[in-house]
DNA sequence: TTGTGAATGTGAATTCATTCACAAATTCTA
DNA sequence: TAGAATTTGTGAATGAATTCACATTCACAA
């Protein structure tokens, strides 16, 4: 059970050591393990048994002393936290490179994230078919958004345009929205805005190879 | 000129916000902006003008008093220490959905990453004629990537073989991997891996969202 | 049923990151 | 040329996240 002190603010690094335990603890549920220690979980992820169960901890209280905690039920815990033990329904805006892409990611259904529609502004690509989804024509996005109970915006247009899809989404009511356009978008204060930018982990690397050259750093 | 307090070890989140700086001070250079401050920098990422300043302490000083920092010349210092004032030689393993949109991608070219080679195991691919660049075998990754001096290499295979594919690219001698596959992969100490977990995002907004309808928490 | 070993859960200690606050430097104005 | 206005760069202070360390709990074996 959640204990109440979820009230509590959670750290955006556990949320996303949340994310990584969920992946493993499914790994784990296919090898027919019953339980997992902290410190399995932890070596898996290359993180501490004591993060691991301080991680838990805001949560709830969820093993076993002496024997750890049991996969699927933690599983499911993560997923009632992370909210993947039901169904999303997500809009993409923009079936370009990136956009085509993520329509026929398998990983988006398997967590129950579910593209139910797909929004272009290129007349050849509108009324055609993409991966069994009828590309809409934006013109209709904010309408279309409100009419299909849409949760999740993801934007993957051009940065150019992408602050006119995002006013349009937001005023259609939307609360979430993932943006893979490489610029800064403003919402308001009550919608929560993520970013994905692809370039900035090959930049990490690229920092990391340039200070590995000049024998500053080494990997770990 | 970069100072030599930049032994020091740097965060990863510094390093982050250092991509972040330079996409800003790129826009801010198309806008024919002369000078930039820590204040007005920081507006533009929702950051603190403490923490720019800070950020960019660690490697120099950058800025005249009085006046802010040098848009053109603050993007050259940045890009040398993210190693973004040259080219780099990438191989993308892996042409499915993902892999191909990503060698379609132009916001890696304009940033110097080139991908150079794309391998797959599809029969069907080989041989073909990826947006210029020919599909090589698989077979032949890790001499290809020997031969073509590739420095960093992009992992866009399914999961199952990801393991096999990455000691492969190791064994060929390549420091830098940034992997797509949602999968822990393992490496020698000497090897820089990143993941791009294109699912964690989503998962955060997830949790934002379920903890919106629960009352708990607000957007910012 | 008791003892041993294993592993959790959590305050306290520590480490790491961010923000504060201000002297120093420089621009700008008159 | 002087005084006002900015804004940097950076130690010090604060705040946040991680790790430590251990009492507590439980499983399991004999």
């Amino acid at each position: 059970m959640i204990s109440e002190n979820s009230k509590r603010k959670i750290s955006e690094s556990t949320i996303r050591r949340l994310s990584l335990y969920y992946r493993v603890l499914s790994v784990l549920e296919k090898e027919n393990k019953e339980t997992v220690s902290s410190k399995e979980l932890a070596k898996r992820e290359k993180l501490t048994p004591a993060q691991v169960r301080k991680d838990l901890s805001f949560f709830g209280s969820f093993g076993t002393r002496g024997l750890g905690y049991p996969v699927m039920e933690l599983k499911k815990q993560i997923g009632e936290i992370l909210g993947l033990n039901r169904a999303w329904n997500v809009a993409m805006v923009g079936v370009g490179n990136i956009g085509s892409a993520l329509v026929g990611y398998k990983e988006f259904q398997r967590q129950g994230f579910h593209i139910k529609l797909i929004f272009d502004n290129d007349q050849r690509k509108i009324g055609s078919n993409h991966k069994g989804i009828m590309v809409s024509d934006i013109k209709n996005l904010a309408k279309e958004l409100r009419d299909n109970n849409i949760e999740i915006v993801i934007i993957a247009v051009p940065s150019t345009v992408a602050q006119y899809i995002v006013d349009d989404v937001v005023s259609a009511g939307i609360k979430a929205i993932l943006n893979f356009a490489p610029v800064n978008l403003r919402v308001p204060e009550d919608v929560f805005l993520r970013n994905e930018n692809m370039s900035m982990e090959l930049e990490y690397l690229s920092f990391a190879l340039m200070n590995l050259f000049e024998g500053r750093l080494t990997a770990k």
